[in-house]
DNA sequence: GAATCTTCGACCAAATTGTTCTGACATTTT
DNA sequence: AAAATGTCAGAACAATTTGGTCGAAGATTC
């Protein structure tokens, strides 16, 4: 009754979790039962099927990932800093958020209509997210840039770039010092010179 | 003709991989075939069946632990650095060699009896090195022993209770703390005292 | 004690999976 | 060159697995 949506958010942790192991494919509904300590059917109470908890989870995730970036550019004033500050979280959370990711970049998985929906939006919200940044960043003359909203698209391209080698080789080398040198050219090029005006 | 042990190789380097991502269980001839480029019925000209490939994986991946091994005690002089070595590389072999852990632990696979016969070959394979570790620094008066099959015994014992908590929760702290504190502890019941003898 | 909420075992149709079989192509042997 | 043997893959299969359904049986609330 009042349980219900509790049980729901344990459902998708737990699932969560599974599916991150194994993907969706792999993951059984025994499986998740039994690390539920519940029978296959009852999950069926609180989900429709199993395609419903994995965009369950998958949203969560979309979730968790929008509440620690909008923490991490707070948590800063500068926009060089907000800038590198998004740009640190969104890219470490490839790890924490698999299923997120999988969704997006997993060939099986592409038939989902519900992960376009989910990226659209996401991608809508961090061109705005970027948009304000860089348009703040130019207000105060720490950016040096013509169209807020060309430039956002430029960065969030670069974003984008750089998930596709993360996710093919997750462990290889350490993502902090690539996302420095990204960081590094992209604020040369955004950076107000300094010493020498133009 | 002469490239089917070659093949063989191949293959169970290919699997070794698979199967460590995604246990015996969940791994399919299919996925196999596809990792190797080759239809799935042709892995079964160099192979009987899946259990069999599994086996190969496995005691390749035994057969890798005990060349690190030799190597690690060959490398060092002192019967105190060897018994650090061996246990250091041992424990530190957990991550790398997960096909024979698994093996060894899993209980869905427990009837597996190659498991069995491979587990018994290299505890006896152990229980000598140690034993030799042990006779030496007896020799040497490093170590102050009184039966060293016994005294390899209790080491190896040892050994295998520090296996299951690192089994089961792998990525939760660091290996080196935990086995450094054990080597103190084997150390200080086990070195001779230098400075008041006995 | 009726009504509703929650759980579960039994069951099912569809899909998957390990394995076999047959035949095609390649290579070697005679 | 033809026979024999080695190498491979597609189709087919039997057995198992898997996602999902249904009705009944406890709980809980009214």
């Amino acid at each position: 009754m009042i349980d219900k949506d509790e049980y729901r958010k344990k459902i998708i942790i737990s699932a969560g979790q599974i599916f991150s192991r194994y993907g969706f494919r792999k993951t059984t509904m025994d499986e998740l039962a039994k690390a539920l300590k519940m029978g296959k059917s009852s999950i069926y109470y609180y989900f429709k099927s199993k395609e419903e908890i994995f965009e369950a989870v998958v949203l969560n995730e979309a979730n968790m990932l929008r509440n620690e970036l909008t923490k991490a550019i707070k948590s800063v004033d500068s926009p060089i800093d907000k800038m590198r500050n998004y740009v640190f979280v969104r890219m470490k959370a490839f790890e924490k958020l698999s299923n997120y990711y999988n969704a997006i970049f997993d060939k099986n998985l592409d038939h989902f209509d519900f992960i376009e929906t989910i990226r659209a939006r996401y991608d809508r919200e961090e061109l705005a997210i970027l948009r304000l940044i860089i348009y703040h960043g130019a207000r105060k003359k720490v950016f040096r840039v013509v169209n807020s909203e060309f430039t956002a698209l430029a960065v969030q391209t670069t974003l984008k770039g750089l998930e596709v080698p993360l996710f093919w080789k997750k462990r290889e080398m350490n993502i902090e010092d690539r996302l420095n040198a990204i960081l590094d050219v992209l604020f040369y090029g955004i950076v107000r010179k300094q010493a020498s005006e133009v």
